[in-house]
RNA sequence: GCCGGAGUGGCGGAACGGAAGACGCGGCGGACUCAAAAUCCGCUCUCCUUCAAGAGGAGGUGAGGGUUCAAAUCCCUCCUCCGGCACCA
């Protein structure tokens, strides 16, 4: 076979595409569907990896276009951040230069794939007609009262410089460099992300057969909600309240001390009235300063000192002696946690440290009774003891009857904690988006009025980080005028997060060029939610997150009308590449596995890589890329195109509508080709790539072996193949339907199935006896039962079995099998 | 520790109550060729019976148990791997 150079057809038709404008979307849907690949960051030299996601969205447009939808498929870059910045620095340039080029080389990088992009879409995440509306944003998140400052420890990444959201810290290390997150109290901009974290989680619901089952979990175990009790504790002598959540009060009569966190609000005025003032303080220091991953390290001892100090017990009336200890965390809770030691692993562990008292009053068959027996804490439910008139109820009841109780004496009652944390948003790094935020002496915090976005991002500035921000050096920056009073004052000098620049993005693409508004929400409500989106796993707990809040601040102001942002969600995995030194890893440029689309594309053409990636594997795994699949995947191509070449008088003849002449043979070629076509389009809507192009293999193969290639059926399967390679691997397809000389391939139907011709005129199907297979019998599929034990009784080898013997029970499973059951 | 997901040929994977291993890769044999590559055709889970062609039989989806006429698929116990969260009160 001659060798096909699949990149000369990519590029024709690529043109050509191009200069028709085939893949507008139009403003106004009429069937719409809106097809979103996460957008990346425009990191130089994109991989098979970034291929995986464009060609599957890809597949997913073309298919629904042919399908007679309406659809919107977009692209653009999320340009601001630390990537870009990292990188910039890294080739000393400035990083709106880095980010220029690498969207215009990545750019003509996809273009070579053939992904049908609305390139009147795109959008850059840095360019200021896009941050002046993540400015606006910020702005209206502040009036919603949902931004606000805050002086707080925040994790600090030593190598970037900045301070990270809690989210953007895995395993208490930088999420992009992997170093140590460090502690730092600095006064920080915040969204409250807590005031949604019950809908967040309540609207799961919604997502729960349509999202992947992990992220759903992922995100349920961030928000982290439990249920439990208030409690308040009173300081004794003092007018101060302790609260304590805990989701045990039924072990309230144990409590036998009270640990405070030593970061927590009240520590000051704890420190002020201890006779410890001093062992305290050093101690709060030396605690405060650590890192989380030193604070938790591997010894997990329970570090604490006493305050001197008692709270009274709300029940009891007892004195409870208060300490401070490294293993309560102020920001869980209510950073104050009832010390239960007979009942709680970590309270027993810290009872045992310090000589506290330890109470049974949980009782339980199989467990100590009496208090100096307990080796460790009694943490099941069971039988209240020793406490008082809750006594002898069981944990549950007395959950319950303490909750009411608590809250009709104003004690506290139900209550709700929460895992999420607020997002912080400021970052001290130079490549982002301004915060419309002015410091004035007077008047305070003044956000920058609407009128005067986008504040800009000034250009020459030393963005070198040096833990504070860069643009609090630029003059020309930092010095304004207060919008209220009109005296000197100063700009916040801190950049937002990037997730906040790609929290809305998919909302733009909608109207990108709206110079008036954040968007038309007449227009955003014709295309959205989003139905299919499509990105990696790492984004399961950050950005999912944070869109999902801030589309639920714009439902609340009534800009969106769809409750939640993604419809469905598709994970896709990792393109894994062995490197020289043998290890299987995700393919970067880093690791020095990367296959680059340009060279690849250049060599082999784009629809070898399309369908390789495709066929590979299910598109929800990863998969190892190697060179015999691409192999593999160009064989396949060229044996398409050989077969349609051999053939090409039979393929022009043939149309739309099936043949009305055909002897068997040529009916089965249509019945497995219809069959084909159900399983093609059930399977694209169902992600299964992977095998719909395994039975396009099939037909292929079968059409091969066909012996009457001048038939009409012949011809019709031809004609059927091509339309059905079409979203898989375009530019072939295209070739191919262009010696029809009609009308472009892309803009044809996706064919209608017809039923009559999934049905068999005969079937075999097997025997069972006894649950074994012993023979199959030809029938015809629309056999009654009677019909079809008749056949199988006088076929031969069954024959062999079932004479002699009685048959107990008989099952037929209609054009299935048959099943005997005999002595 | 808690919560998810997954274990199927030499490999990627199909089948998801009804003939396990579709499709592809690799391997083996053959055709073409001076030769090689490419391409095309055939075979390719294991064991047993049969001189062979051909056919027949037994076993087999991490391990053990259960439900069912029938289990890779459903249920229980266990093992292993992967992922998320984790001193969360």
């Amino acid at each position: 076979m001659e060798k096909i150079n699949f990149s000369e057809i990519d590029k024709k038709w690529q043109k050509i595409w191009e200069d028709n404008n085939l893949f507008k979307t139009p403003t106004h849907p009429k069937r719409k569907i809106y097809v979103l690949g996460m957008f990346p960051y425009p990191s130089g030299d994109l991989h098979m990896g970034h291929a995986r996601n464009y060609t599957i969205t890809d597949v997913l447009a073309r298919y629904f276009r042919m399908k007679g939808y309406d659809v919107l498929h977009p692209f653009g870059w999320d340009a601001f951040g630390l990537p870009a910045e990292n990188a910039a620095i890294k080739r000393n340039i400035h990083p709106k230069e880095w980010v220029l080029k690498n969207t215009s080389e990545g750019k003509e990088d996809i273009k070579k794939l053939g992904i049908s992009y609305d390139w009147s879409k795109e959008i850059s995440t840095c360019e200021p007609e896009y941050y002046k509306w993540t400015q606006w944003l910020f702005l209206l998140l502040y009036k919603e009262g949902l931004a606000y400052r805050k002086k707080a420890f925040v994790n600090f990444c030593p190598s970037c410089q900045t301070v990270l959201a809690d989210e953007q810290v895995v395993e208490k290390k930088c999420e992009r460099c992997k170093t140590d997150v460090t502690k730092k109290i600095l006064e920080q901009w915040f969204f409250k992300i807590t005031k949604y974290a019950d809908r967040l989680l309540e609207d799961l619901k919604y997502l729960e057969t349509k999202w992947p089952k992990r992220v759903i979990e992922m995100q349920k175990n961030w928000i982290g909600k439990s249920e439990g009790t208030k409690i308040i504790f009173k300081l004794k002598g003092k007018d101060v309240l302790l609260p304590v959540f805990t989701t045990r009060i039924d072990t309230v009569f144990g409590v036998t001390f009270l640990v405070i966190a030593p970061e927590h609000e009240l520590i000051e005025e704890i420190i002020k009235i201890s006779p410890y003032k001093d062992k305290l303080e050093s101690f709060r220091d030396k605690v405060i300063l650590k890192s989380d991953i030193e604070r938790i390290s591997e010894k997990k001892s329970k570090e604490g000192i006493f305050t001197g100090l008692y709270a009274i017990h709300p029940l009891t009336n007892e004195e409870i002696p208060i300490y401070t200890a490294d293993y309560v965390l102020a920001h869980y809770g209510t950073g104050i946690v009832m010390g239960v030691p007979a009942h709680d692993q970590r309270d027993f562990e810290f009872a045992k440290t310090h000589g506290l008292k330890i109470k049974i009053v949980i009782q339980k068959e199989g467990f100590p009774k009496e208090d100096s027996d307990l080796n460790s804490a009694m943490e099941d439910f069971g039988i209240m003891v020793n406490s008082g008139e809750f006594s002898f109820l069981s944990s549950e009841e007395g959950i319950k009857k303490l909750n009411t109780f608590l809250k009709e004496k104003n004690l506290g009652g139900y209550d709700v904690s929460y895992k999420i944390r607020d997002w912080l948003i400021s970052r001290q790094r130079y490549w982002g988006s301004p915060i419309p935020i002015i410091h004035c002496e007077t008047c305070g915090t003044v956000p920058v009025p609407e009128s005067d976005l986008p504040v800009y991002l000034p250009f020459n500035v030393d963005y070198l980080p040096k833990g504070k921000s860069p643009l609090e050096s630029s003059e020309e920056f930092i010095n304004t005028v207060c919008p209220k009073c009109n005296k000197k004052a100063k700009r916040d000098p801190d950049t937002m997060d990037t997730f906040v620049e790609s929290s809305w993005y998919f909302l733009r693409f909608i109207d990108p060029l709206n110079r008036e508004k954040i968007f038309d929400d007449k227009v955003v409500n014709e295309w959205m939610p989003v139905d299919i989106y499509v990105g990696g796993i790492e984004h399961a707990t950050v950005h999912l997150i944070y869109s999902r809040f801030i589309h639920k601040v714009l439902y609340d102001k009534g800009l969106v009308k769809s409750i939640e942002p993604f419809e469905k969600l598709f994970a896709q995995g990792m393109v894994l590449k062995r490197t020289l030194s043998g290890n299987l890893e995700m393919m970067s440029k880093r690791a020095g596995n990367a296959v680059l689309i340009r060279d690849f594309v250049k060599d082999k053409g784009a629809d070898v890589a399309r369908l390789y990636i495709l066929f590979a594997g299910p598109p929800d795994q990863d998969f190892e890329w190697t060179d015999e699949g691409v192999r593999g995947a160009e064989r396949f191509l060229m044996r398409v195109k050989k077969l349609i070449d051999d053939n090409r008088a039979m393929f022009l003849k043939a149309n739309e509508s099936p043949p009305e002449k055909f002897d068997l043979k040529e009916k089965s070629l249509l019945i497995k080709t219809y069959k084909v076509l159900k399983k093609v389009t059930e399977d694209i809507e169902n992600f299964k790539f992977n095998t719909a192009i395994a039975s396009l293999m099939e037909l292929v193969n079968e059409l091969y072996n066909f012996e009457n290639k001048k038939s009409a059926a012949f011809a019709h399967s031809l004609y059927l193949l091509v339309k059905m390679l079409s979203p898989f691997v375009p530019h072939l397809a295209e070739e191919l339907w262009s010696y029809r000389k009609g009308d472009f391939l892309i803009k044809e139907k996706w064919p209608s199935i017809y039923e009559k011709f999934l049905k068999e005129e005969k079937i075999v199907i097997p025997i069972q006896i006894n649950g074994k297979i012993r023979g199959q019998i030809e029938i015809d599929p629309e056999a009654q039962e009677e019909e079809v034990i008749e056949i199988a009784k006088n076929n031969v080898n069954i024959k062999r079995y079932i004479d002699q013997r009685k048959i107990k029970k008989i099952f037929y499973v209609k054009g299935k099998i048959l099943s005997f059951v005999i002595e």
